[in-house]
DNA sequence: GTACAGATTGAG
DNA sequence: TCAATCTGTACT
């Protein structure tokens, strides 16, 4: 029932598989426990020539690196001092494409930390409403507990995270697209892009 | 060495 | 509406 994405999955045009990624779910192994979430809202990012790229005009450092590696690895980084954005790069090596997650639907009915577990994830006291643990790049990572330890990791190999196909097909007409979200840099033409991709209807995307 | 802004979030 | 918070990046 479930397979594991393999690397051919991910070998592929970045904005179909920003789509086909709708419906697929992440599981993270945490000690001897799955997390698990599906993915209900992806950007993408093709570089070099969108400017709203980390990648743009074929730049390389040490942070955005990751993202020209073949398909398949973690490319995770820092925003604001605070959150991590879990990115997946996309296409052959050298191509810096990629596809940010934005937000999952939990595979849980019901949560309430434990007092370790706020600890460890800087959680609020009290219940957390399913909605609001992972509707955001940033929450679902600190959901994960992913972090910069996470850099390049390959999905296709990691014990501790990886994603699967459950069967769950979503349909064409059960996509919305719009544009990215927090790139206004990218000027205009490349804000506008509708490279967002979210479930319709789904009330665990970050926001309509 | 220093300055600056960001693929966000949660509180007010 | 706005501050938090820190790293990568560019420039002195």
């Amino acid at each position: 029932m479930a397979r594991k994405l393999i690397r051919g999955f991910y070998v592929r045009d970045t904005l179909t598989v920003a789509q086909e990624l709708l419906g697929k779910f992440i599981v993270r192994r945490i000690g001897g426990k799955l997390r698990t979430g599906m993915i209900v809202e992806t950007e993408a990012y093709v570089g070099p020539q969108d400017r709203a790229s980390h990648a743009y005009n074929g730049k390389i450092t040490s942070r955005n690196k990751a993202e020209y590696m073949i398909g398949g690895h973690i490319y995770i980084y820092l925003v604001y001092g605070i959150n991590w954005q879990l990115n997946i790069s996309m296409g052959l090596a050298g191509a810096p494409e990629c596809v940010l997650i934005r937000a999952l639907q939990p595979m849980i009915n019901n949560w309430r930390p434990s007092f370790r577990a706020r600890q460890k994830n800087s959680l609020p006291k009290g219940r957390i409403p399913l909605k609001n643990l992972a509707n955001g790049p940033g929450k679902l990572c600190r959901w994960l507990r992913v972090n910069k330890s996470f850099y390049g990791e390959d999905l296709t190999k990691s014990k501790r995270i990886w994603l699967e196909d459950r069967g769950v097909k979503i349909k064409k007409r059960e996509i919305v697209s719009s544009p990215r979200i927090g790139i206004d840099y990218a000027g205009p033409v490349w804000a506008k892009k509708p490279w967002r991709f979210y479930i319709k209807n789904n009330p665990f995307v970050s926001r309509i």
